[in-house]
DNA sequence: ATGGATGCAAAGCGTTTGCATACAG
DNA sequence: CTGTATGCAAACGCTTTGCATCCAT
C-alpha cells in the first residue's frame, strides 16, 4: 500500500506535542500508563506519514526483535483502537478486509483518491469541500464532526494504456 | 439559497427497465439466468428505497415462507454481489461490522450524513461537490468513477437535549 | 497489595467456498 | 446431457476476548 503526497499542503503542521506525548495525556485521562508497549506500537506508527493497516505493524512488532520491544497482536490490536479513540489516527477505508488507518494528530483535513486497478490512496485537499459540507450539514440540523470521502477511479498510471518501455519502438 | 437538494429529489427517477429485469439482463450478458431464487431477493431488496445488509435480507427470506421461495444465506450473498457487478445496488457503509447496502440503479447520486449516536442514516444530494471532484480528480489525471462520502456527526434529534415528553411538565 | 497491562489461545462474526444435489435448456 | 444454481456446513480471515500471569505504583 502506498500514498502519494503530491501536495506540499499536507506535510506535517507544526505540533507542539509529539505523537507519543499526546497519547500519553490521553492515557492519563483514563487512568492508564504509557507502556513500554503502547510506546513502541505508537512510535512505530508514527515514524513515517503513511496509511496502515494492523497486520502490517502485527508483522513489524509482533516478532521477536533484535532491539526494542515485541508486541503481541493483541495488545498491538487493543492500541489501535486507544490511538483512534485518542485522535491521533483514524480510518480512512477498508482494502482486503482490513481497516486502513492514517495519522489524524498533526495532518490537516485532507481526502482520498483511491486507484481500482492498483489501490493506490492519493490523498488531496479541498478548502471547498469542507466550506460545503459545513453548510450543507447546518441546513439539515447536523451537527458536524467529520467526514470521510473517498473518491473511486483510476490513477493516471494504469490510466496510462500499455506501452512499451521506449517510445521509438512504437514506431514499428 | 440552498443547494441542498432535499428528500423528495431523492425519490425514484423513471427508469425504463424494473429492477428485475435490469438483472435479468446483466445475467444474460454472462451466461447466467435469472432463477426464482435471485428473483425474490431483487424483489425483496427493491420493494423499498432503503438502505440494508446482507443479514436483513436473510433474516427475511431464509426461513420457510408462507408463499414465496425460501433462499439459503449463501445464495443471498452471492446475488448481493452480482447485483452490486450489476450495478444495481452499491456499498454506501459499514456498521456494525456489516457492509450497507442502497439502490443505485434509478436514483440519483447522493451522500450521506450519519449520526454517531442514533446510526442514522440521512441522505442528501449537493452538485457542487460532484462538480468540485469532477474538477479536483482531472487536476490529478485521476479518471473518476463514483465516490462515498460520509459526514459524521449527531443528528438534530440526537442533538436536541432531553426534554420531557411535554413541555407543560417543565414548569413543575 | 492492587488495579492495570500483556500474551496466548480460543472464540466471534460476517462472509466465502467446496461439494453434493437439483435443475434448466 | 451439460453447465449453472442452490443449500448446507465447513472454512476463512480479521478482530475481539477470557484468563492467567506480570508489572508498576
Amino acid at each position: 500500500m502506498s500514498s502519494v503526497v503530491p501536495q506540499d499542503a499536507l506535510v506535517p503542521q507544526d505540533v507542539a506535542v509529539s505523537p507519543v506525548e499526546k497519547f500519553r495525556e490521553f492515557l492519563a485521562t483514563r487512568g492508564k500508563r504509557l507502556t513500554q508497549e503502547r510506546e513502541t506500537i505508537v512510535r512505530e506508527i508514527f515514524a513515517e506519514h503513511d496509511h496502515f493497516d494492523s497486520d502490517q505493524i502485527v508483522a513489524r512488532l509482533s516478532k521477536p526483535r533484535i532491539n526494542g520491544t515485541r508486541v503481541s497482536r493483541a495488545t498491538i490490536y487493543r492500541t489501535i483502537s486507544s490511538l483512534e479513540e485518542a485522535g491521533l489516527i483514524r480510518k480512512v477505508a477498508r482494502a482486503n478486509d482490513r481497516e486502513v488507518y492514517e495519522h489524524d494528530y498533526g495532518y490537516p483535513q485532507h481526502d482520498h483518491f483511491i486507484c481500482e486497478k492498483c489501490s493506490k490512496l492519493v490523498e488531496f485537499r479541498n478548502e471547498e469541500i469542507s466550506a460545503i459540507l459545513g453548510r450543507v450539514a447546518s441546513e439539515f440540523g447536523f451537527r458536524m464532526s467529520g467526514h470521510r470521502l473517498e473518491v473511486n477511479g483510476i490513477c493516471s498510471e494504469c490510466a496510462r494504456p500499455p506501452e512499451r518501455r521506449h517510445r521509438k519502438l512504437d514506431m514499428i
